[in-house]
RNA sequence: CGGGGCGUAGCGCAGCCUGGUAGCGCACCUGGUUCGGGACCAGGGGGUCGGAGGUUCAAAUCCUCUCGCCCCGACCA
C-alpha cells in the first residue's frame, strides 16, 4: 500500500507549538500526527491514527492469543449500573454526566466494570460457564481535573479494557498471570522499555495489582526498582527494607531529658542545634482521616510519609496532613514540637522508627524537645509500614539490593478485583456442590492512545521521532528529489514491488527541495528512508537509510533491481521482535 | 479546586504601560531564478485584536464581567 504525501493531510510544522512542553506532545504536533480540539481532546490525523491502529492490532493479537475474546460495550451509559455499585457518587466530577430528553441520568463510560458485570450476570449461572475473559478497545471519557501533556492525559482516550470472571481466587490468579504475560508481550512488541511494578490497588479492588510503567523522565509516576533482583514498585505501594541504621542493636538507653530548643521548629534546625543527625529523630506528624480522627504518625527524622500506605494502614480512603490549628489544639504546642509522649490520641509508628535508640522527639510544649526517648520503654504505638521508599533504600525482597529511582508513564494496570463488583451486583453462579458463589473478577487496562505518546517519549531525538518498526505509521518513507520523469517512473515501479512484498510506503511526491523533504522525513520518523534523485537514478540505484542512523551520509546505495528485496529484508528483520 | 500565565492572520510573536483606525517572521497565492539537509528576488491575498458590556469624540490598548487554553500544585479505580 503506497500513500502519496500530496494526497494526505500531513501538516508538519517547523516551529515548536507554544502549548507543548514535553517531547511527545511537541513531536506529535510538529510531525502532523495529532491536533488539539479542546483541553484534553485531540484529533488523530492520518499518520497518528495509523500508529494507534498498529498498537491496537498488537493488543488484539496478544489478547486473542491469551484466550480473551473481544466485545464492545457502549460509551453512553445509563446511570443505573454505576448507581448500583455506588460509583455514580464516588466518581465525582471525573464522570461526564448528561441527561436524556426525558431527564434520565446518563454518563459517558470512564471504565466498564459494572457494565461487563451486568453482561455476565445476566447469562452465567454455572461454574461450567467459567472462566471468561472479555475485552474491548474503546473510547473512554474522564473529566480529568487537569488534562495535560498532549495525548498522555486526555479527557477522551482509547483504552483496551479486559475483565476476567473466575470461580475462585486461585483461578483468578491464573487469569491474572495470563494477562500479565500478554501485557509483557504487548509492551515488548510495541518497542517500549518498561518495568512491571507493584502498585497500589486503591480503595476499590483487591490486594493484587501491577502497573506496566513505561520508563521516561517525563513520567508522572515515581517508581523504585531493586538494582539486584526484579522487585520494582510504584513509590505509592513500595515496601521498604530495613536500612542499616535500623538493624543496629540498641546500646545503652539513657533517661529522658527535656531540652530547650527556642524557635527551632524543624528537624534540620533542631538537629543542627543539638548536634545530632536527622535519623536520630522520631518525628511526629498529625494526620486527619475522613472521619475527622486525628492520628499521630511517628517515623525517623530522615524519612518521609507515604500517604497512600498510611491510609491503607489506617484502613481509611485517604488522609490529609492536619491543619495548623488542629495540631496546636491537640498538642498544646506550636507546630514543630509534637511528640508521642503524653499525646492523647491514636499513635502509629513506622517500624524503622521503633529502633531509634535515645531519640529526639517534640515535647508537646512550644520551644522544647525531649532527648533519650526510646520506643517501648517511653511510649507505645501501633507498628505500621508507612514510610515512603526512595533511592538508596534497601530492597525488601533480596538481601543485597538497593533501590534506584525511575520515572514512569502508566501504560497498563492489571488487578485482581476479587468479588467487589460481583457481590454488589449479584454476579453469582452455582458451583459443583450447588452452592451459590460470587464470581472472582480481574480487570486489565491499557491506555492505547497513551502508548502512542509514550513511544515517542522513548524514541525521539532532536530531529524528530524514531518509531519502532512495529508501530510506525509506514515502514518506508520514499523521497523523490526533483520532478524528473525517470525518477517518478522508478519510484512508481519500486512502490509496486514493495507493496507486493507487504511493505507500507509513504511517498513524499511533493515538489519540494531536498532539504525540506529530509527534514520532514526525520520529523515524521518512519524507520527507513529511501531516496531516489538525479544522482542515484544515473546509477540506476536508490539510497536506503535507517532513521536511527544519525549521520546523514550513512546510507546504503542499492541498485533499483535489488532494492525491493533488500528493503523488504531490512523491514522484515526489524519487525520481528523477540517476546 | 488553589496559584501563575496567555488569547492580535494558519503557526510563532510585537503593538497595550502612555487610547488616534494593526505590524513582523514563517506558511499561503502569482512570476522568475534555484534544487542532496527547512533557498532567493519581485508582486499579492488573508485579521469582527476570544466574547459581552462600559468609559471616551475615538478602544487591540482603560474598566467590569465572561469564555477558552497552557503551566505548577491538589486530584487522577
Amino acid at each position: 500500500m503506497v500513500q502519496r504525501i500530496t494526497r494526505a493531510l500531513v501538516p508538519t510544522i517547523k516551529e515548536t507549538p507554544a502549548e507543548a512542553t514535553n517531547a511527545s506532545h511537541i513531536m506529535l504536533l510538529r510531525a502532523g500526527f495529532i491536533r488539539q480540539l479542546g483541553a484534553g481532546i485531540y484529533n488523530f490525523l492520518p499518520l497518528g491514527l495509523r500508529v494507534l491502529r498498529k498498537i491496537e492490532a498488537i493488543v488484539r493479537e496478544e489478547m486473542n492469543r491469551s484466550g480473551a475474546l473481544e466485545v464492545l460495550m457502549p460509551a453512553l451509559l445509563p446511570a443505573d449500573y454505576f448507581k448500583e455499585t455506588g460509583r455514580w457518587d464516588l466518581y465525582g466530577d471525573t464522570l461526564f454526566r448528561l441527561k436524556d430528553r426525558k431527564g434520565g441520568d446518563y454518563h459517558l463510560g470512564p471504565t466498564h466494570e459494572e457494565i461487563i458485570t451486568d453482561m455476565v450476570r445476566r447469562e452465567v449461572r454455572s461454574y461450567r460457564q467459567l472462566p471468561l475473559n472479555h475485552y474491548q478497545v474503546q473510547t473512554k471519557f474522564r473529566d480529568e481535573a487537569r488534562p495535560r501533556s498532549g495525548i498522555l492525559r486526555c479527557r477522551e482516550f482509547t483504552m483496551k479494557d479486559a475483565y476476567s470472571f473466575d470461580v475462585d481466587e486461585a483461578a483468578a490468579v491464573k487469569s491474572y498471570e495470563t494477562m500479565r504475560e500478554a501485557y509483557r508481550r504487548i509492551f515488548t512488541r510495541a518497542g517500549l522499555t518498561f518495568r512491571i511494578v507493584q502498585a497500589d490497588s486503591g480503595a476499590i479492588g483487591g490486594k493484587t495489582s501491577a502497573e506496566f510503567q513505561i520508563l521516561a523522565d517525563s513520567g508522572e509516576d515515581a517508581i523504585v526498582a531493586c538494582d539486584n533482583c526484579d522487585y520494582a514498585a510504584n513509590v505509592e505501594a513500595a515496601e521498604v527494607g530495613d536500612g542499616p541504621e535500623s538493624i543496629d542493636p540498641r546500646g545503652t538507653l539513657f533517661s529522658i531529658e527535656e531540652v530547650h530548643t527556642p524557635g527551632k521548629g524543624g528537624i534540620t534546625a533542631v538537629a543542627e542545634f543539638l548536634g545530632v543527625g536527622a535519623s536520630q529523630f522520631i518525628k511526629s506528624l498529625l494526620y486527619t482521616t475522613p472521619k475527622k480522627e486525628l492520628v499521630m504518625v511517628c517515623l525517623r527524622g530522615n524519612h518521609e510519609v507515604n500517604e497512600v500506605k498510611l491510609a491503607a494502614a489506617l484502613g481509611v480512603a485517604e488522609v490529609h496532613l492536619a491543619a495548623e490549628a488542629d495540631v496546636v489544639k491537640a498538642t498544646g504546642a506550636k507546630v514543630g514540637y509534637a511528640g508521642p509522649i503524653g499525646f492523647k490520641g491514636r499513635v502509629v509508628i513506622d517500624s524503622s522508627a521503633t529502633r531509634v535508640s535515645n531519640g529526639v522527639t517534640g515535647a508537646n510544649k512550644t520551644d522544647y524537645h525531649l532527648k533519650g526517648v526510646n520506643f517501648g520503654r517511653d511510649f507505645q504505638a501501633e507498628k505500621v509500614d508507612v514510610r515512603a521508599a526512595s533511592a538508596g533504600d534497601r530492597c525488601p525482597r533480596c538481601a543485597t539490593g538497593h533501590f534506584k529511582a525511575y520515572k514512569g508513564i502508566e501504560g497498563g494496570h492489571i488487578f485482581i478485583l476479587g468479588t467487589h463488583y460481583s457481590s454488589k451486583m449479584r454476579a453469582v453462579f452455582l458451583d459443583e456442590k450447588g452452592e451459590e458463589k460470587p464470581m472472582v473478577m480481574g480487570c486489565y487496562g491499557i491506555g492505547v492512545s497513551r502508548l502512542v505518546a509514550s513511544a515517542v517519549e522513548q524514541h525521539s531525538d532532536a530531529d524528530g521521532i524514531r518509531w519502532p518498526l512495529a508501530i510506525a505509521p509506514y515502514h518506508v518513507h520514499l523521497c523523490t528529489l526533483g520532478n524528473d520523469a525517470a525518477i517518478n517512473t522508478a519510484a512508481e515501479t519500486l512502490c509496486q514491488s514493495l507493496e507486493a512484498r507487504g511493505i507500507e510506503v509513504l511517498w513524499d511526491d511533493r515538489d519540494e527541495r531536498p532539504g525540506v523533504k529530509f527534514k520532514d522525513a526525520d520529523l515524521i520518523g518512519i524507520p527507513y528512508r529511501v531516496t531516489i534523485g538525479a544522482k542515484t537514478i544515473a546509477q540506476n540505484a536508490c539510497e536506503l537509510k535507517a532513521r536511527t542512523q544519525r549521520d546523514s551520509k550513512a546510507f546504503e546505495l542499492i541498485s533499483l533491481a535489488d532494492a525491493p528485496e533488500r528493503i523488504a529484508q531490512a523491514v522484515h528483520a526489524a519487525v520481528r521482535v523477540e517476546v
